[in-house]
DNA sequence: AGCGTTTCCGTAAGCGCTTCCCTGTGCAGC
DNA sequence: GCTGCACAGGGAAGCGCTTACGGAAACGCT
């Protein structure tokens, strides 16, 4: 008589889990007052109250999301989707992978922002990567829309026609990206922050020269960061550099890889490197140890973001603040009024950021009290 | 006449959204027809099938989540929960919220791995945070039952029993957890890979004291890694302190804070700190410098994990190469079976880990002139 | 007591899909 | 020309819930 598991046959559902039926049956009332108590909607009397809730409880009834989705019509979900560096995990390289993965960094930390907004809603956040390469990856985040009552979309996933599109259908919010007349773009102030750093690092320190190690070249935040800080050594009337040889694609081993190239084809290096995001800077730094330069003595570098490994660094890491998780809970917030059914205030909305003084543009000294940097060298 | 939006009460869904009819209707064909050309069933005649391509296409039609999932009982979710560390974003002390946000990092990169996976079977994550106090987080974690076909767990979210509880409703699978009768663990393996990075240091650098600074006490793998420590610290008969004094909380601004308290209450700073995870030992490292030790000269520090940054820092970190991504993937691919119907072989995976010897142990010299291969060995 | 209100709760109609079942058509075989 | 069969595709049921509607019960008032 042992035999166990002879060969069922592949079920979904071998138990066809409780339904609001059960529990009706179970307090004895109808599934409309189990419903009502559940959504806590025109108040029941106390006793029928307690009956329903003794029966969810006794079952351990929990009611079926899909089916209250399309009910109700609302999912409680919104879809946050970002471009991810490599398609697979098991890519060969893993090294390589790594160093790509590590510029998701900020998403993560902007991703967060928006869950915790979210869950003061009672929404979830739907998850989703397009792969950098995708051709057109309108056919994935269409799908998203089918499961979410609203799309936040980071940088550079869709085109701007893109997202138009999308927008006609469902709520839709955008990240470091650029309003359209139907979706609204939430972003930090990138030209006040990288002109006010721009400005510390050439007016405050005097350095004589400076250049733009720039983030993925498709990326707005990118280009007017760069535009920015370009602006102001203009206005220094100092050199200036930036273009292909300079791009970093916002991760360490891109950064690295740029000061590797300009020291191994003996270009000089300017006075101040403004990186585009800290991942990069983290990257340029190390790459200069290695070669022998000191940071800030020799060459200044600056981020932007203020991630929280920049002041675990050494030389700590001066760069701009942006408020990160209020970036991400503030784009929940917008795309929930939306899918409330109002029509957001604004197209953009622009968060002030702030220039965090540390010691790698020079500012502070780095081992403060006692025996001279062991760190660097 | 000018009486636009007299007062229009406040409408979900002003566009009633177009259905599986308006495309039936476009295309001339029965919802069925329809139904089986989006889903690729019965092969329908390939005119039918172009007709109603054509009508999805003219449309835009997307179809509703909701009542797929209701319909075919499959939702294509899957549920990731973690703990986080403060309930809200606008936290009065920011400095300090970032630096416990940062122990998340580690959790971001495994969910990537879930997410990867995820997406070659048709699945989206949906991500969940529960507050690190709250109470019974069962009821939230059962909401989400509701809305998913499968439940990832991190670390110390739910209690064992809590587990079992959950199990029984809905496929389980936990990340550095336990197993349970009902849930299945994937976990990397700790105990070689701690066992092997303190026989380095003890061993092969010969180093005569040891410190394990502690992840979060309850977490699973904080309590096998700092056993591993000392049980090779007493097979060398060498000195190993950890307790409360020990407490980084997986965090950098944690492994700061207890070598400050370490310093400024005169006690001995032993002549190896394994911490449990890279964050704090990035943490160590930094306030280390501060107070004028030098790393590995004076003191080696050693991490776990791996995460991108460690080889970007100086000096360079010595750490457990855990495949983070891997594990990720590993946990979907279990679930994924689960869903499926068909029940797990193990109740417990184990992933191989590697040590990484990098600076932070005295192995390699810092600053490397060289121009090759930064990267592991 | 009689009537109008209000409150509570059951009935049933969907929500937008998938899929079973069955009809209608075209075609081979006799 | 008739029967039998394969197959495309339509009708309709049903997934588990919310909610409009309306009946019954309970209450307040004259």
């Amino acid at each position: 008589m042992t035999d166990e598991e002879i060969h069922l046959p592949h079920v979904r559902k071998p138990v066809p889990s409780l339904t609001i039926y059960d529990v009706a049956r179970t307090a004895g009332v109808s599934i409309a007052s189990v419903s009502r108590v559940l959504n806590g909607h025109s108040t029941p009397r106390p006793e029928t109250r307690d009956r329903v809730l003794r029966a969810v409880q006794e079952l351990g009834f929990v009611p079926d999301g899909a089916a209250r989705a399309l009910s109700s019509r609302l999912k409680e979900v919104v879809s946050v989707v970002f471009r991810r560096p490599r398609a697979e995990t098991q890519a060969a390289d893993a090294e390589e992978f790594d160093d790509e993965a590590d510029s998701l960094f900020f998403m993560d930390v902007l991703n967060r922002g928006i869950e915790v907004a979210a869950q003061l809603e009672g929404f979830d956040l739907l998850l989703s990567s397009v792969d950098v390469h995708e051709h057109s990856p309108g056919g994935k985040v269409a799908k998203l829309a089918g499961k979410s009552d609203g799309i936040i979309l980071h940088d550079r996933v869709l085109t701007p026609n893109g997202v138009i599109r999308l927008a006609d259908r469902i709520p839709v919010v955008t990240l470091a990206g650029t309003p359209t007349r139907a979706s609204v773009n939430i972003v930090g102030d990138n030209v006040a922050g990288m002109r006010d750093l721009a400005k510390h690092v050439l007016g405050d320190h005097g350095y004589d020269s400076i250049a733009y190690l720039s983030g993925h070249g498709d990326s707005p935040d990118n280009l007017i960061r760069g535009k920015a800080v370009r602006e102001v050594a203009e206005e220094f009337g100092l050199p200036f550099e930036d273009g292909p040889n300079w791009s970093g694609e916002y991760s360490a081993a891109g950064g690295a890889r740029v000061i590797r190239r300009l020291i191994e084809e003996g270009r000089p290096i300017p006075r101040v490197i403004c990186c585009a995001n800290d991942q990069s800077a983290l990257g340029v730094i190390n790459e200069l140890h290695r070669r022998g330069y000191r940071v800030p003595d020799d060459v200044a570098v600056t981020g932007f973001d203020d991630i929280s490994v920049a002041r675990h660094v050494s030389p700590s890491l001066t760069t701009v603040r942006q408020p990160i998780e209020r970036l991400g809970a503030l784009a929940f917030e917008t795309l929930y009024t939306m899918i409330s059914g109002e029509r957001p205030a604004e197209r953009q909305i622009v968060l002030p950021v702030q220039v965090v003084q540390r010691s790698s543009c020079g500012c502070r000294p780095e081992t403060a009290p006692a025996v001279g940097a062991p760190s660097v060298r």
